[in-house]
DNA sequence: ACAGAGTGCTAGCAATTGCTAGCACCCGTG
DNA sequence: CACGGGTGCTAGCAATTGCTAGCACTCTGT
């Protein structure tokens, strides 16, 4: 299922407004300058990867999910998380377990924030 | 840290040779110029997250991939379970840098056993 | 030898990105 | 009231992207 839709901007600004940080304030974390942010937020420009991995950046976020919703990335064909732990060779039994246990206690504690 | 090794243009120069096929086909393939395509593999241009998509669908290979020998994504090593976490989505952000931490962690720290 | 198709590259341009400077507005404090 | 300091936004520009047109070179085949 796919969370398509939404625009990057919109998305971002989203993100910003939960997090409660001004449009300035994170143009400043990001690097970029206040104005850009505020066109991009808006939808009226279209800004590059990098400008957009420092957003993520300045919104800790992955940048996988911005680029995802900027439609630069496909999330389709990944795998579940559960699976791709199974299948990770370089985790001891006991980290995957740790790990699983962990991504369960999240999903089924949902509302979490 | 790491991933520094060789300039995104030099690794689809690479790549496409070792397809056999020639510039202006992969150009063809992609939906770009083929004078462009020349730029971007000799290091001239800095491509668009947009354009690296097209060739990298056009090499058939993940998009990932050249994004990340772009330096437009990092780490990557265990692209599986970090993807799978980023695209998963029950979690929330938080949760999600949470789970990307810990698996970090698991990896980084080697010599476990 | 010439024509033709294939290769990669240079030149020059329209459109877009991302910037700095500055405007209009809303607060709180003297 | 006036003065900062905060918010988001518009205007205008330099730099970059990605394009079309065309050059120089190498193979074929006739």
């Amino acid at each position: 299922m796919k969370t398509k839709v939404t625009e990057v901007g919109e998305f971002i600004r989203q993100q910003r407004e939960r997090s409660a940080i001004s449009l300035r304030k994170l143009a400043d974390r990001a690097g970029i300058s206040n104005p850009y942010l505020s066109q991009i937020e808006r939808g009226l420009r279209k800004p590059s990867a990098r400008i957009l991995k420092a957003i993520a950046a300045g919104l800790s976020i992955s940048a996988e999910t911005l680029y995802e919703r900027a439609g630069l990335l496909d999330g389709a064909a990944h795998p579940e998380v559960m699976e791709a732990i199974a299948n990770d060779n370089t985790l001891t039994e006991r980290q995957k377990q740790a790990l699983a246990e962990i991504y369960k206690s999240f999903v089924e504690a949902p509302g979490e924030e």
